[in-house]
DNA sequence: GTAGCGGCTGGAGTGCACTCCAGCTCAAGC
DNA sequence: GCTTGAGCTGGAGTGCACTCCAGCCGCTAC
């Protein structure tokens, strides 16, 4: 797979491709005759993978670690497991957060829909 | 209330406190005698709920745009609920995501499980 | 009365995560 | 055979949201 289809297909721009190859998120490419990255169709799993722990705030130099772990393959599965794990906890407490906001938002919500009503009557009062 | 009680309250620095007055996030409160800042109780409220905007990702312009909102006071009731309802669903996208990705992190922690008893069984094997 | 602390200002600096650029090579289509 | 376009590299630039700094003032405590 060429550098734009995978850029197509993971929404991430050939930029940010080269980057996070650079950086180490992404495994250096095999290599066409003319010397053109040369995508397996493994990586669009990896990089929807890197995506959801990029929303979910991990950081670059977490997501870094994580896939430098990757990379040592079986020796690292208790590593990368604990990481997970300790990620999902944070995302946990940030759904907790979210809730909460939500929860918030709809009281205010609430509120202004109100005072919009008694807004109004008062126009009519006069 | 100084401004280092608010910021210990609040968990916002000074520097940070000073900085979203001058972006106008916060209104510039009453100065002492001595021309410092003398902020109100209900700094703390609003820096709550500023925090809270943060925290889901609204970004400052948004921010800033609502803290304008709502220094118009009544005239803006309609358009700050407006705000409101927006972000609350950017929240509940945001909740869905962050659901999924927890499934997904349980599951990937049950197989990273699964494949350290297997290696711990090869080992035994020998 | 002076040392030290907390606060003040305007402006410069930082860290993160990209994003863009100049100048190059290569392959394909007309 | 030459233009066009995709891809390449190393390095510079960007935008966001702070964070830090120099140099100043004024209160409090010794």
């Amino acid at each position: 797979m060429k550098i734009s289809e995978v850029a197509a297909r993971s929404g991430l721009s050939i930029d940010t491709l080269r980057f996070y190859e650079r950086i180490g998120l992404i495994d250096p490419p095999p290599r066409d005759a003319a010397g053109r990255r040369d995508y397996p169709e493994e990586v669009l799993t990896w990089i929807g993978f890197l995506d959801k722990l990029n929303a979910t705030g991990m950081k670059q130099a977490d997501r870094i670690r994580y896939a430098a772990l990757r990379r040592q393959g079986e020796a690292s599965y208790a590593e990368r497991r604990r990481m997970l794990e300790l990620h999902r906890d944070v995302v946990i407490a940030r759904q907790a957060e979210l809730e909460e906001t939500r929860a918030l938002m709809d009281r205010k919500v609430e509120m202004y829909r109100q005072l919009e009503a008694e807004a109004a009557m008062e126009v009519a009062d006069v």
